[in-house]
RNA sequence: CGGGGCGUGGCUCAGUCUGGUAGAGCGCACGGUUUGGGACCGUGAGGCCGGGGGUUCGAAUCCCUCCGCCCCGACCA
């Protein structure tokens, strides 16, 4: 098994301000002797962040910027495809995290935690399961420098360690349902890896559920998908997501079922940000999970699981991120609002820091938020640094605005001077609390606006072809597997679901030609 | 795992073709002047040139071999 991994090569040391622009084309390509000439024409029509290589330039090594420019993550290069979490990202986890359990809970369910290590034999009690995962574990062969009689894989997922123990656990109708959450790491040796979106490690939560019947865990499935995930994602991350199903080649191995919301980043591919799987009586027949029914009859039971994982902090970046760095809706944002009081001298200082502690005293509770107390740098190089850095507000204290009672007030949906304004002190909380709400707001609306206006309804193979190079498709299907894996080589797109929202009525299958009773969204992926 | 690129102070790179014992900028430390959109001057610390083998009087440089990273593709949360 093999894999590559993932380091940044060019990461230069925080904010740094270099003669010459490192990924500039013009002086890349360029003549020596006229590179600073080419430097200074760049610096003058670039709005862009040192480090950070525009969107529209190369997408992918923008991301990897953001994530090293705004310290979310190291490059665990002696672990080939792991990372670090740094304090930053590892918070925005933390914060994913807590939304989510919140919402876990709410619905019923219960935290517990299974066994990192599974028998390797478990793996291959489900047929589809094996075939799935059978490329991407990793196996422990040696304990105590002696070969272990049974070789155990470290979990690529927990259906069969968990199917164990609900066999064991469940006797009656009276011990259903089981509703059992799980936050953990899990493994998955992958071929190319990229800092969030695909790590070797990752961490995610995994609910597992047991139910009487069919009905209760189709339901249970559903009430997953669209009362906890699709609710967290739009309300906490400010991303709109497709809701839907997912066609037989791109369901979970060992699901009767997967449904799934699909998110669009910035560079019009989809991400999955969630999964809930039907696991149908796959996994009961495999671990024999069976219970008593009310007449005395034995009954195999059904059951379901469903996941998201660190990727929803790559979706975080790539959907609402610009080329100034990262963009944190405030609702899961570590540090809300930053104070950065400004001095020339003692005297300003002490004046500005008592403006400034009697203007935070009731944000307690209220308001996360952090005062650049660092003496050593300049409050321009902490503007920029904080905007790297994503952090939703930003207030400015300085002596001009104690002689007034006013502050500065800057927004970081609108980058630079434009999203600043001096607004007056008194009131200032609310008005803290209420820019948070709109900039939620505000980049709920943009991502809504982009999805919409990056999704194409297209009746023609050719139209297809051309909506996946910008966004998705939204067409009729009546297509099967292999069509899917034709138009898959021929386009790199895929059928990201087959959304629950359905105009009803039929239509021309995109692809076939036949007579189709269901819409599907086509896109490339991640 | 295929195709392409790459690995030199913390970071980005020059030096490799044409072997002679390592440089720059940024960052870092100290001192001073600065501070409302990435400050400046001075002094200084820091590198068995990804690992191992070979060729050679001598290897960052040539040869072999591992390892790792980036991009594209196949596989995937």
């Amino acid at each position: 098994m093999v894999v590559s991994t993932i380091l940044v090569r060019r990461m230069p040391q925080a904010p740094c301000r270099t003669p010459l622009r490192r990924r500039c084309a013009m002086w890349r390509v360029g003549v020596i002797q006229y590179h600073h000439v080419f430097d200074m024409r760049w610096e003058r029509h670039s709005m862009a962040k040192d480090g950070i290589t525009a969107r529209s330039k190369d997408y992918s090594q923008w991301y990897l910027d953001i994530v090293r420019e705004a310290d979310l993550a190291d490059y665990a290069e002696v672990v080939r495809g792991c990372i670090v979490f740094k304090p930053t990202g590892y918070a925005i986890w933390e914060g994913i995290q807590s939304g989510l359990d919140a919402r876990i809970k709410e619905t019923g369910h219960v935290n517990a935690y299974f066994p990192l290590l599974i028998p390797k034999s478990f793996l291959m009690k489900e047929a589809e399961h094996v075939e799935g995962f059978a490329p991407e574990v990793a196996e422990v062969t040696h304990a105590s420098g002696e070969e272990l009689t049974e070789p155990y894989v470290i979990r690529p997922t927990s259906e069969t360690i968990i199917g164990y123990f609900y066999a064991k656990w469940v006797r009656s109708y009276r011990d259903l349902p089981i509703l059992i959450n799980q936050w953990a790491n899990v493994m998955r040796w992958e071929m190319r890896t990229r800092p969030f979106l695909r790590t070797a490690e990752f961490l995610w939560q995994e609910g597992h559920t047991v139910h009487a019947t069919e009905q209760e865990a189709e339901e249970e499935t559903l009430m997953i998908l669209n009362d906890v995930y699709a609710d967290f994602v739009e309300k906490e991350m400010a991303l709109p997501v497709f809701r839907g199903l997912k066609t037989d080649s791109e369901k979970f191995p060992g699901a009767l079922r997967t449904y799934c919301i699909e998110a669009m980043m910035q560079d019009g591919r989809a991400l999955q940000a969630g999964t809930s799987h039907n696991l149908g009586q796959n996994f009961a027949k495999a671990f024999e999970i069976q219970f008593t029914d009310q007449s005395n009859t034995v009954q195999t039971a059904w059951t379901s699981s469903w996941g998201v994982s660190t990727r929803l902090i790559g979706a975080l970046i790539m959907a609402h991120s610009d080329d100034d760095g990262l963009v944190i809706p405030p609702r899961l944002a570590p540090i809300q609002t930053v104070v950065v009081p400004i001095y020339k001298n003692d005297a300003e200082k002490a004046v500005v820091m008592e403006a400034v502690a009697r203007i935070t005293a009731e944000w307690k509770g209220k308001i996360r938020f952090k005062i650049d107390t660092r003496d050593h740098l300049s409050p321009g190089f902490k503007f920029n640094e904080w905007e790297v850095k994503g952090v939703p507000v930003r207030i400015e204290v300085g002596p001009k605005d104690v002689e007034k009672g006013s502050v500065a007030m800057a927004r970081r949906d609108v980058p630079g001077r434009e999203g600043k304004s001096f607004v007056p002190q008194e009131g200032l909380t609310e008005r803290i609390v209420a820019l948070l709400e709109e900039i939620q707001a505000a980049l709920y609306q943009r991502a809504v606006a982009f999805k919409e206006s990056h999704t194409r309804s297209v009746s023609t193979y050719a139209e297809l072809k051309e909506a996946i190079e910008t966004g998705f498709a939204y067409c009729w299907w009546a297509g099967d597997g292999d069509d899917e894996k034709r138009i898959k080589e021929e386009t790199r797109a895929t059928i990201r679901c087959i959304p629950l929202d359905q105009p009803g009525g039929t239509g021309t299958c995109v692809y076939t030609g036949k007579s189709a009773t269901k819409m599907v969204v086509f896109a490339r992926s991640y």
